[in-house]
DNA sequence: TACGCGTGGAA
DNA sequence: TTTCCAAGCGT
């Protein structure tokens, strides 16, 4: 059997993460905290494991248990995601706690179907949570397993084409037998042996039956639809610095880029920014820019600078007390601003 | 089906 | 410097 060879591997192989029940804790009856693999998984879509080991200790630490997060503001959350990126999953993150707490009387469902409901639970993240953290044999399909199923049996098809195939192979070989730490060493093997560039195929467990490793065609697989070009964009931010030394701050709008994010006023970001500062001011510009890349198009971002009155009153945004900000609660981009004016702000 | 949605490390 | 890419989901 093929997941048996698999299996073996990740009994001797198996990574320790802070949210990994062990093989060998499996085999001596402790089975995971639904609450701890969901967190987890949502915080690795698309995402890499070292990103996220920082975050899921923060979160753990301080919101232990679903109720601790269902109850916790907006706004700490959002604060507390800052810097890992697609913000979709943190507010999808709390409604899916609040939902659980007070529809599924505080316990995830372990059926595939009854979690896909929930939000910000796709395919991936339902046969993660149902397989690992109830141990139901479902199939996971995420980058790793695609990448695994397209050599195994040489599938040149592009993705994302390619995904339905792909998927139904990765079926075939789902066992009935450990289903969680199936589920948990065919996305290692992706992420360790079957990597995207230079897979180790001398030390694969699936190193015999892999149809592409014996054609030679694994390093072009799996195949993938050519990406489009990511355009510029400009903008213009605003920081202003009040003479007690709060910052003028404004929380992004739920939906869109950086949603329910903390962030610096500023202007939209297209071709041609306007100049809209939010309150009259002797605003400076700094001489660098900030510069980032977005999934879908490059940032620069021109850094405009003043202090002001105690008494401003600016048209959006509020000013945050200093005691009460901290830039890591910014997203990346918004904290790359921040950075370019340490320095910048001239003893008075 | 295709696109919007972040970030940081590797090559 | 630029491109690629990593445990996807929602619309």
């Amino acid at each position: 059997m093929l997941s048996d060879a698999l299996l073996d591997w990740y009994d001797r192989h198996a990574r320790t993460m802070p949210w990994r029940i062990g093989p060998a804790d499996r085999k001596a009856g402790q089975i995971p905290d639904p609450y701890r693999i969901w967190l987890s998984e949502v915080m690795l879509q698309q995402t890499t494991v070292a990103a996220v080991r920082d975050y899921f200790h923060r979160f753990t630490t301080r919101w232990p248990t679903l109720t601790d997060l269902a109850s916790a503001k907006d706004a700490d959350v959002m604060a507390e995601w800052a810097g890992l990126g697609y913000y979709a999953r943190a507010r999808n993150l709390l409604k899916c706690a609040r939902v659980v707490t007070d529809e599924y009387d505080n316990k995830f469902p372990g059926k595939y179907t009854e979690l896909l409901k929930l939000p910000g639970i796709g395919p991936y993240t339902a046969a993660a949570i149902s397989s690992i953290a109830f141990d139901a044999p479902e199939t996971v399909v995420d980058g790793n397993v695609e990448r695994v199923m397209a050599r195994l049996f040489n599938i040149h098809t592009p993705l994302p084409a390619a995904k339905m195939p792909l998927t139904e192979k990765a079926a075939l070989l789902t066992p009935q037998k450990r289903p969680g730490d199936y589920a948990q060493a065919v996305m290692d093997l992706g992420a360790t042996i079957c990597t995207p560039k230079n897979p180790a195929c001398g030390i694969c467990p699936w190193h015999d039956p892999c149809v592409a490793r014996a054609e030679g065609t694994q390093a072009e697989l799996p195949k993938k639809m050519p990406k489009k070009p990511k355009p510029t964009r400009f903008g213009i931010i605003y920081i202003a610095r009040r003479d007690d030394g709060a910052f003028l701050l404004e929380t992004r709008p739920d939906k869109g880029l950086l949603g329910g994010m903390l962030g610096w006023p500023g202007s939209d970001w297209t071709d041609a920014p306007e100049e809209n500062p939010p309150l009259d001011a002797d605003w400076r510009t700094l001489d660098a820019e900030a510069r980032h890349t977005f999934t879908h198009f490059h940032l620069r971002l021109t850094v405009q600078i003043a202090y002001v009155g105690l008494n401003a009153t600016p048209t959006r945004g509020e000013f945050i007390e200093l005691h009460a900000f901290q830039s890591s609660s910014l997203p990346t981009v918004m904290r790359k601003a921040f950075d370019l004016t340490a320095g910048e702000w001239p003893k008075s």
